[in-house]
DNA sequence: AATGAATGAGTCTTCATTCAT
DNA sequence: TATGAATGAAGACTCATTCAT
């Protein structure tokens, strides 16, 4: 059996994993239903993957690998364009990455909170053991920071080309952007399917465009703006 | 024993119930340690509380009635205030509200997740029925829907004293500055608590108070401002 | 429930323990098997015991204080007599004691190889984790030596008051006489209980006799075990 | 394939087998660790042995036709010698033999346990199958008592040749002199190898050749140990 | 009210063994 | 012969919950 054929199997394991994680968690996934999905019997599942652990490890690392991926795919797409409307693009795709699969985006929030306890000595020993021994825990942590990079690059991208205000800063309008648009992920996943996607009177669509709007004001930092930022910069 | 007395345990067990949710997560917790942090043995944990989960929405009531308490303590307070100040202070006290208590906030978000899953007939069966059959579930059914209200109706009531700008839709201006502050409070978590609390380069005091002035200056709807939202009344 | 009531309870999970490692030995013996045995469910046996590792830690810990204890009624009952006397008992209860539990001589045996592994850093990291944090692993620590101690001391006793020669080296001729009683237990063991306890054609109670009347010989250290003795004197 | 390289195949087997289960045991000794260090699959490692306990029983023979061979060797080389002198040397290199390669020893007093219950009708059926499957435990089988025997013999012989004392019973004398040099063997391991093989203040080197003079003393059955074996001549 | 010993279903994980290739 | 992926039974251990006192 080739490299190919194990990166089969793995796919397998990892989206019948993902599955069941998304849809119950992982404490309440349970090793003997992820080798039920993925048609396989347990003792495969730890043939590839050392443990649970290791396989929510490996989805974390997926999540980042896919977030990048879009990003670079956007700069791609959007090469002939300013650096304001890769941005914006950027948060749609994230927007989008979000909306459909939460599992990953748990996963970068998971990952981020470990890194947390992880640069806290008081915290840094409460942290699992099988989680810091994971092979895709190691290469997460040299992955970890691109999505941000590429998310600040391009706002400082636009600034130059003149698409983003120049009194912007970069890293705190990409943080205001993505905290924007986290928020909005947060709260849009209450919407009800039932009624067309809608929270209270608001269709999530709509909402998502407005969103959207409101970044490109914001990064075109006109005067209303100036003054929500001029407090901040430093 | 009477009531005040009965109050008393529930609120140490409550306390210490608390205390080790916020540090190691609901499934790390163990009764056990509930007990041990609370000086008092398992089975008075379970005299006071039906099981974990009704332990868990207990907290997750509390966690309402905290914000609603706050909301309403911001509008005597402010009662001699425009409506937009008041919303200001909203989302000041809401921000203040999540970083003090992760916990409070995940129980919220945890049970709007529920309230999702309990909408839709096709993912009902998969709630936990310990959960549905806590009487506390049953009291944040009522209240789930306050800290919302609260918050639109004020923005309403900017509106109507020309606060707000008047082509404001206060349900989108809620959900959105919602998602602003909800975004805020995710990200920064990730702060570095060794290095005076900041992000990357940004200090979070600092982005807290651009984040107030990013929502006055969406709430007056400036220029700027009212395309970002044309494209989205409705 | 006091000290005592757990004391009993810790007693009868350690006989069903003793029973099953002694038949089956560690590996073979199941937890489930001890719990059965011992007519409780395994969770107690967790809420009395850390770990296997544990429970066979504290039966080491009462292998030893057994030995000891059986040497210690042996000086009482024998203040009297003569120091060969003294050692020629203990020779005699240490055969007993090994005939009859053949559980706590391999305990013995086990933790001494333990130690020599512990003392040697290449081999100390070997050693199951469980075992070095049972809390019975550190009072065995502590017990470890006492009964050499005691036959070498009941041995220079003897030379002291004349029953054992003076040419005698008390430490020498003590791992002599003990490596004898040990490979007569070792051996004795493939008697035939199915035919009167012998071994070919030696009767056990005979050999056992025989041996202890060598051990004196050597005591004495006549003529022919002077030369025997003085090549290894030092 | 021939005979040949069959055997070549096996020798690979069983020496991989012999090392770790010699370093680490039957139980913490896996079917993987032994394929890995003989270089070869798992699946290959099941081609020439039935299973775990027959490649267990094969080293168990091997450990037989060693020892077997070491006393024909001894035999071979002191055809000119006496009968007192064969026997001396049976000890000494059985000592030798003991502490080169403990697992042979091990498997030898596992095997000789194996008879004991193999011979009770009450214990026979707790005998795991697999091994009395075996076809090495049928050859062990017709092995096991020619050490024994040749020991025996080499006393006997040297009572016919005069230099071992006409009072000394063979069997007893053997089964004697062989426990006190397994006893040493048990207690010599645990001499400490860091400080020049010392066990409390004695050489193990310098108690070997006591150990044998020892044996020589009481072969020569002199005043001393006659009175030593009278009582148990019968 | 209060205790904490007792329960046992449930979970992760291991590993000897098999088998398709 | 040779491989190593695949199996699944088994076992150590956990922990929410109960209950006798």
């Amino acid at each position: 059996m080739g490299v190919y054929e194990r990166q089969i199997k793995e796919k397998e394991i990892l989206e019948a994993a993902q599955e069941l994680f998304s849809k119950k968690g992982f404490y309440l996934t349970k090793m003997d239903d992820v080798a039920k999905r993925a048609n396989m019997s347990k003792g495969l599942i730890y043939f590839y993957f050392k443990n649970k652990e290791d396989l929510y490890m490996a989805i974390t690392q997926k999540a980042f690998e896919e977030i990048i991926s879009l990003y670079q795919k956007s700069i791609q797409k959007n090469k002939a364009k300013k650096g304001i409307d890769i941005v914006i693009d950027f948060l749609s795709v994230f927007m989008d990455f979000n909306a459909k699969n939460h599992l990953y985006r748990d996963a970068i929030f998971h990952f981020l909170g470990l890194m947390k306890a992880h640069n806290n000595p008081k915290t840094k020993e409460g942290i699992d053991p099988l989680i810091l021994e994971s092979p895709y825990f190691q290469k997460v942590l040299e992955l970890q920071h691109e999505p941000t990079k590429l998310g600040i690059s391009m706002i400082s991208q636009g600034i130059r080309d003149g698409s983003i205000h120049k009194s912007i800063e970069p890293e705190m309008a990409y943080f205001t952007l993505w905290a924007l648009v986290i928020g909005f992920d947060k709260l849009s996943t209450f919407g009800d399917p039932q009624n067309n996607e809608t929270l209270y009177k608001i269709k999530i669509e709509d909402w998502k465009n407005s969103i959207l709007s409101l970044a490109q004001a914001i990064l075109k930092n006109e005067k209303s703006m100036q003054q929500a930022f001029q407090a901040t910069l430093f």
